[in-house]
DNA sequence: CTTGGAGCATACTACCGGGTATGTTGTCAA
DNA sequence: TTGACAACATACCCGGTAGTATGCTCCAAG
């Protein structure tokens, strides 16, 4: 992992991201305790001796699968945050791109559901910890950005709700419950993905109290 | 397990029932794969002998637990089932008791959650996936009971969503959303847990499209 | 052309945890 | 009184897995 120059660094990225995919995929059909690190070797073709040339351990592999989840979240409402002046159309626009986001990295996505659940306790050492804590700031920021936009639309009067913690809550939630029940086709269809994404999004937007004549078009 | 009288099962039922609730806290705290039996056994008090008296297997046990919890829920909604004429106001009354048995037994309920993701894969010996599909039957024949509701409720005009499949997802899972970010207080204030459900269910209630008319006494 | 290091594979160790085999104690019925 | 069994505790086995130590190969710089 001793990389110099940017050139390197960006290989380096390219033969780690293909081992994130494998760990990731693992991870989501077995779970972070279940899957070894020679069955993710095993999905690559090749043996642990690679993946700990790169990682230091597994809960290292783990919280790099965390993270890029996390990035690619970010990225993806990352061009939506000043291009909006009405809070409402603000959701919509967030809510619509976080659950197709889910949908479309699934596999990461439920490593970072795990990572939150599972990590905070299993305590193992103490600097993993330290690690923890800073993916756990990841998703709660991530968070933040959604609850500041649904407390502004509550002020807009167009919302009914009373504690906007637990309402942002559920309505995340929401969003990201089909990573959980949606088994993707063989013909991974682009248009089903945004189906079921809009009536996520519809039903996430309907259960804050915003009023259907704002729900034409998502 | 040779039980023979009545008064046996039953107290082979409470001795059991206090290995149940150890196991559901450890599930819960660390995952069903990072809790040894050890660990639950330290948590009663006793070694691994007393658990493996009863249970003959790690996942023997937790199946229990899952089937467990499984009853909890069914329990708490059998009353409901004939009590109303209005679908809107009988899937009301579901969705609060079904959020409020969520919260009060948080621990078997995250042991479901995970027993329905998590034991899918892992696919142990051939006679658990049995025992598996059974306990997967509880679940859907129990989910099944919402969506038929929900879908009355559609039949009278009073939502408007698409496919009750996924409303039936979305629905539950808004219900269920508590059991992963609300952390009980210390005063385990009965109080609070209703509030937290009135919350959930409204939110779900809208999510289906049910208008705010109806929601004035949840 | 050689040497150092990246990028793996191979072989091995150490330990944890599920499961078992066996011992111990209290109780209850005959 | 005794034996039989439930209800555990103790001691042990053993397979799987995280982690390590080392070997191999190719490439690029000097």
């Amino acid at each position: 992992m001793s990389v110099t120059s940017d050139s390197e660094i960006g290989t380096a990225r390219i033969h780690q991201e293909e081992i994130l995919e494998a760990a990731a995929l693992c991870f989501m059909e077995r779970g972070y305790n279940a899957s070894s690190i020679d069955d993710v070797a095993r999905r690559l073709g090749s043996t642990k001796g690679r993946i700990y040339h790169h990682y230091r351990s597994k809960a290292d592999l783990f919280a790099d699968v965390y993270r890029y989840g996390m990035e690619l979240n970010a990225a993806a409402i990352k061009p939506l945050c000043g291009a909006y002046d009405d809070p409402v159309e603000k959701l919509k626009a967030m809510a619509k791109v976080h659950c197709l986001t889910m949908l479309r990295t699934r596999p990461f996505q439920r490593c970072v559901w795990e990572g939150v659940s599972l990590l905070m306790r299993g305590a193992t050492t103490p600097e993993q910890r330290e690690t923890l804590v800073e993916l756990q700031g990841l998703r709660e920021s991530y968070a933040i950005r959604f609850r500041e936009v649904i407390e502004d639309a509550r002020e807009s009067g167009k919302t009914d709700f009373e504690s906007s913690g637990i309402a942002t809550q559920i309505f995340l939630m929401a969003l990201n419950s089909p990573i959980f029940w949606y088994s993707p086709r063989d013909t991974d269809d682009d248009e089903q993905l945004n189906e079921i994404a809009s009536r996520c999004t519809r039903f996430a937007l309907q259960g804050l109290g915003i009023g259907k004549e704002y729900l034409q078009d998502v």
